[in-house]
DNA sequence: CGTGTCATGTAATCAGTTACATGATTCA
DNA sequence: TGAATCATGTAACTGATTACATGACACG
């Protein structure tokens, strides 16, 4: 069972709640698991094509005058079944490129204060999203209450909190690392 | 300036380091950047061509006989300075897909057990990981001190090191919250 | 005698983004 | 009047993996 296309069972996930066009999709996408996950429109509009194809999804054709058609698909039998088996399959965990450690790995050829710079932007980054998780969870412990789904929603968030968190501590300690290593080059340099 | 293939500077990285063949480029790869990074060779090959015909890199053919030359590759002043311009530039933060939280997302189609599955197994992988940042970083304090390179290794280890505590600790929460989730559950059937 | 390592590479395929095209409607 | 939103889609491209092919040598 080798690693199929990923993007074709966030859509089918989505379509588990209920009928939508593609671009319903998209929305949702963005607005629920955008932190960690992101389709294109060039992903999306064949992908559901497809899906009819095979038979994991039926398609409604909603005429609107002088616009394009709605196209909404609701997800088949068989595709939830598709859905719970890949729900069910192993994660595969293939470490994903990192291309600030791989900055970071070759920083010395840059010096001490690029790789500062980098750090910095990036604890930037990491301070935002922090703040945008708690605000994503208080706001979902106010309105979601008794959604069924909202425990494996707050998991989600919590993974980012989590790993935030970690990377400002890991910011903060290697902004010491490199202040300290600018102190040591500014004094071997006074003594060259 | 658009976000150009990343592959080539990781290659150029490492040519910076002295004169290489695409073999040894994907050997250093692994054992250096392989928690963050991996080339293939189907990138590799093409690649170290291409920055050939740039100019920024030039390639020695040491011939042995019977087997396939050996092409080995050394970097070039345009291919340093472009190295720096790329070290130079901003990181890109576009957040990666995660499958796992995906998964986790849509969990409550596929029950308790199931996320609960999941969750360990993803805890033992980061577990494993945990323990081998810990052993690479004693390693390189051990074999490599002096080495002008050293600091920015242990950057990017302890960058996994903290990532890696943090989902450990995440995961124990996320067991925690599932267990008490599969108690209700129970609960409501009894009454039910 | 088989497995693993050295060492090159290509072709096919997949996954995914970006840019483009169209055009009505709504809102400030 | 102009920007944003609704809504479809395609084509070109990029980035990357996988599978394949070749063949010698070393080690146990």
């Amino acid at each position: 069972m080798r690693a199929r296309n990923r993007s074709r069972y966030a859509i089918l996930g989505f379509l588990s709640w209920g009928p939508m066009s593609g671009y319903d999709i998209r929305k949702m996408i963005e607005a629920s698991v955008g932190n960690f996950w992101r389709e294109s429109y060039g992903q999306i509009y064949p992908i559901l094509r497809q899906l009819e194809s095979e038979g994991l999804a039926r398609c409604r054709v909603e005429p609107r005058d002088g616009r394009p058609d709605r196209k909404v698909y609701s997800i088949s039998d068989a595709g939830r079944r598709e859905l719970d088996a890949w729900l069910a399959s192993p994660v595969d965990d293939q470490p994903s490129r990192n291309e600030l450690l791989l900055k970071l790995f070759f920083a010395r050829r840059a010096g001490t204060e690029e790789a500062v710079g980098l750090v910095e932007t990036f604890r930037e980054l990491q301070s935002r999203l922090f703040e945008r998780y708690e605000a994503i969870e208080s706001e979902l412990r106010g309105g979601h209450s008794g959604d069924a789904d909202l425990p494996y929603w707050l998991i989600t968030v919590r993974y980012g909190r989590h790993v935030s968190r970690a990377l400002l501590d890991w910011c903060d300690e290697t902004l010491g690392t490199l202040g300290e290593l600018r102190r040591k080059e500014g004094a071997a340099s006074e003594k060259g």
